[in-house]
DNA sequence: CTGTTAGCGCATTCAC
DNA sequence: GTGAATGCGCTAACAG
């Protein structure tokens, strides 16, 4: 059986509140006594059983999930696995609430995040804005000792405690070098559509881009880039433009959202040369065009995955513990039309469900 | 606060005693007073608090992994994730034992599952041979009410109660949609290496590509698929040999292991038109050679993932617990030499380490 | 400064 | 058939 608390209590000839104080690093000790329970720990290897401890404490994590308001398709999905996580609640001790601001609205994210801070949750996470004031918002946060994790975009030179999302440089080099394969020696100029330069994600990605496009691929010219500040509707007009007076582009890469709009202009293009076009985030839309073929390749983050790792850090801050790296990486998923994911759905199976035989449960799209 | 057994207790009139009984489907209780019970815990909305439970308990879950030995990188990276989680296992209540067996040997695996089978553990995990023997062995593990979960490489038509892998078909058809647009109009005809029919997750990946290739990219002839038995070795000696044969070969991909084996037939064959090489898993091999551009691409599983989900099944399935269909599904990673994940190494945080300024936790190469 | 004690939510003897 | 009492490993009053 592992050692508890009695067994350090004994081994360092103490009782049992004395070691909860140098466990919980509470005052009280004198110094030496102090050191003399932390070797008795050492000595017998004790690691704290966080389960036991929590239904002790009683304690639950109150929770702030902060992220951009508006019909952007994948801040609506993400909203969606945050809900999903509040339903696990009671299971996972979490207390979960979601503030949504108007994107790219630094303003609005620094009240949001100091209207956070009043009421001192277990943690926040936040996408983030990437500007100075938002800086010193968050840092406001770490100052009172509250865990924050930025979600998605993540925010330059902050003392944010971890970032769930993904590589962005090296999304964007993908997409370039997917872009320069499959364009192969075809000619004609590259396009780039992004959302936003106030946001970091949209930076990286693009600084990707260029560096793998300019190095790798010289020949193709990149067009100026297009800020479609995520709205459709814009997005539509701005590529129709510049379809019109490109006739000859070769490929497209959307680093940001909006796709419904560039997948319309696309369509009303109709026949005519074939572009490829590589973009992010796997939604309806953007699925749909795939398996139609407007759109050769998606990059992918996982939303419920940044969600549940999220999670998971802030809690794992919030008690000082260890997070496994691996699990909370982030991967930059690649979907082409043949590897797309079974349709989703809250799959959670049933409780005390017998397994059947074989069901599919990787279903792919055919 | 959530209702707890001394709430149903309170509003069905029963004891403590009664309600556990009821709640853990155990005898001596009528029937009245169980209906009474189990609509009270309906009406009241109790879920049961598992880590208390435990703690009662004192449960800890014996684990069984097996798994092909012999020098395959993957297994053996495989085989390190479970040490990983090993050590985890004081906190997670493990006690995981692991197994190796010969490679294509489902005699072996059979008398590998009976053994398990004797010890009764609480769950057992398997790298599958599919064989009508292994499906009987595995549903006798099933029948005496231990969750089997396969690994890697499924189970056609057992009673196992999860797939803890990749869909292998989906990963054959990216593999030739991949290869046929990075081939573009080149020419020549495309070998396939595999390393053994008996296993369902390479017969898998065969036919998705098969299907793929011969639907969408007609014009390229493919060679009699080579099995190479995972064996370096004998993989260098097959691909040599092909290369020598059919010089003007375009493409080759590799679905199973030995990979080595084949990096060193491409160095050896030295110059000649580019052949795009698209292969199974993230090894130190596979990496350096992609890095190195004899490999184009890698479709990966990421085998951390699949140890830690086949763990968190087997603890539910064992528990008639609710798993999050989404967090257990095992992606198909795509990698290019721009989106490789940073170095690996065991990651983990250290307990009450303070987040410093933005340290680049996702490092990319170059 | 340090120790005693009760109790978190649940499972499990042992009586009744 | 049913209930009361005790303990899992830990925390948090409350005494001393």
């Amino acid at each position: 059986m592992r050692p508890t608390v009695h067994d350090i209590a004994a081994a360092a000839g103490v009782s049992l509140a004395t070691v909860d104080r140098v466990l919980n690093r509470r005052p009280g000790v004198r110094i030496v006594t102090r050191e003399k329970v932390e070797q008795a720990i050492e000595r017998i290897g004790y690691v704290r059983d966080v389960a036991a401890a929590n239904l002790a404490k009683g304690r639950v994590y109150p929770l702030i999930f902060i992220l951009p308001s508006g019909d952007n398709s994948f801040m609506r999905g993400l909203e969606e696995e945050i809900r999903a996580a509040i339903l696990r609640s009671p299971v996972e001790r979490t207390e979960i609430s979601i503030v949504t601001v108007p994107a790219f609205d630094a303003g609005a994210l620094v009240a949001a995040l100091d209207e956070a801070a009043a009421v001192s949750p277990a943690g926040v996470a936040v996408v983030a804005v990437d500007s100075p004031d938002v800086v010193a918002a968050v840092d406001r946060l770490r100052v009172g000792h509250i865990p924050v994790v930025t979600l998605v975009s993540d925010l330059t030179g902050s003392a944010r405690d971890h970032f769930a999302g993904i590589d962005n440089i090296a999304a964007g080099r993908t997409a370039a070098s997917l872009m320069g394969r499959f364009l192969g020696h075809r000619p004609g100029p590259v396009a780039v559509l992004a959302g936003s330069m106030l946001v970091r994600d949209h930076r990286d990605r693009l600084e990707g881009f260029l560096a793998v496009m300019e190095e790798m691929f010289p020949d193709h010219r990149l067009l100026p880039v297009i800020e479609g500040q995520d709205d459709p509707a814009r997005v539509a007009r701005l590529i129709g433009e510049t379809l019109a007076a490109s006739p000859e582009i070769a490929g497209i890469y959307s680093l940001g959202a909006g796709n419904r709009g560039l997948i319309a202009a696309l369509k009303k293009r109709g026949k005519g040369p074939p572009i490829c076009v590589i973009a992010h985030e796997l939604t309806p839309h953007t699925r749909a065009a795939l398996e139609e073929g407007q759109i050769d390749a998606v990059l992918n983050q996982d939303a419920g995955h940044e969600v549940r790792s999220a999670i998971r850090v802030l809690k794992a801050k919030a008690d000082g513990m260890a997070v496994v790296g691996a699990q909370e990486r982030i991967r930059i998923d690649i979907f082409l039309k043949d590897n797309l994911p079974f349709e989703q759905g809250s799959e959670t199976n049933l409780p005390f469900e017998q397994g059947s035989r074989n069901e599919p449960e990787q279903g792919r799209k055919d």
